[in-house]
DNA sequence: CTCCAGGGATGAT
DNA sequence: ATCATCCATGGA
């Protein structure tokens, strides 16, 4: 059981967790207990420093790089985030959005985790995105010890290409099944290198994203910025549509999809992704919820 | 009960 | 090339 510290300046760990780009952290008193890659971590901020300890039983294959290196890796330390929010367009709405989203940062997920996740995405709210991947991992995942409770990292896609269809909707993955199962399976048997694919230029990782079963231009883009570091990549969901068209062209009628998504990736800049995730998150946690239609 | 969710695949204009 | 429809599931 190993445990130590390490410095994090412009950081916010609970909002980075909480920001919709990833889906199995959870609340373990002042910090958060989940994985990463193969390790299970908890994870608790102090002011600048993360305290981490990883739990339970070390991964089969052995991890290659250190554990303080994975964590500062995971939760992209390094990135410059003061330069990328100089970076932003000066309106209002993107002022906004980073008064509310200090210390957030974009994440190095895997691959695989990532993909597989954004494809049960389609058409579901965060909380079930959280509770489908906690099925998967729960289902088919390794397990390891921690705070005498258990964590599952993400199942491989060697793993769920075992699945039928039924086991996986199983997990309520609904229709999704299907694509998560075909996906997995061009994964699994090497026709798709998910590694390989980084040396790709965005337009061509892209194009390949999207080429998988499930996976369209806004999940691809989800991909790209959350797992690939490509920080132009600009995912346009229900959300973000919604303050594109609130915020940058108010009344204005028939503006397709075509037209947002190049208004986008010429108006936020080399840092796309990032805005697009503090506009999403603002919006996200300032939109008042819908009353229900018991309280009425 | 209804409405909607970090959409994508398919078939009709 | 754009547009409509369907797809399962569960919170609010």
């Amino acid at each position: 059981m190993k445990s130590f510290e390490i410095a994090a300046t412009d950081f916010d760990l609970a909002l980075t967790l909480d920001s919709g780009q990833t889906f199995h952290w959870e609340s373990s008193g002042a910090g958060f207990v989940g994985t990463i890659g193969e390790r299970a971590i908890r994870v608790e901020q102090c002011g600048g420093m993360l305290k981490v300890r990883e739990g339970g039983t070390p991964s089969p294959a052995g991890e290659s790089s250190t554990l303080p290196g994975a964590v500062a890796h995971y939760f992209s330390l390094d990135h410059p985030l003061k330069e990328i929010c100089a970076s932003f367009p000066n309106d209002p709405a993107m002022q906004a959005a980073v008064a509310f989203c200090h210390g957030l940062r974009i994440m190095r997920q895997p691959h695989w985790e990532c993909l597989a996740t954004f494809i049960t995405s389609s058409m579901k709210q965060v909380a079930h995105i959280r509770q489908m991947s906690h099925a998967l991992r729960q289902s088919y995942g390794r397990g390891a010890m921690l705070h005498g409770s258990h964590v599952y990292a993400f199942p491989t896609a060697q793993r769920l290409a075992r699945c039928t269809e039924d086991e996986l909707r199983e997990c309520a993955l609904g229709y999704r099944a299907k694509n998560l199962l075909a996906t997995a399976r061009l994964v699994s048997s090497g026709e798709v290198n998910l590694e390989a694919l980084a040396r790709l230029r965005d337009d061509e990782l892209h194009a390949q994203l999207c080429a998988l079963p499930g996976v369209g231009p806004k999940v691809a883009n989800c991909v790209m910025l959350f797992a690939y570091e490509r920080l132009r990549a600009f995912p346009i969901d229900v959300w973000i549509e919604r303050v594109l068209r609130e915020k940058y062209f108010p009344r204005r009628r028939k503006l397709s999809a075509r037209k947002l998504c190049e208004f986008s990736a010429q108006h936020f800049g080399k840092h796309g992704g990032y805005a697009q995730q503090y506009l999403f998150h603002h919006a996200r946690k300032t939109t008042p919820r819908r009353l229900s239609p018991r309280a009425r």
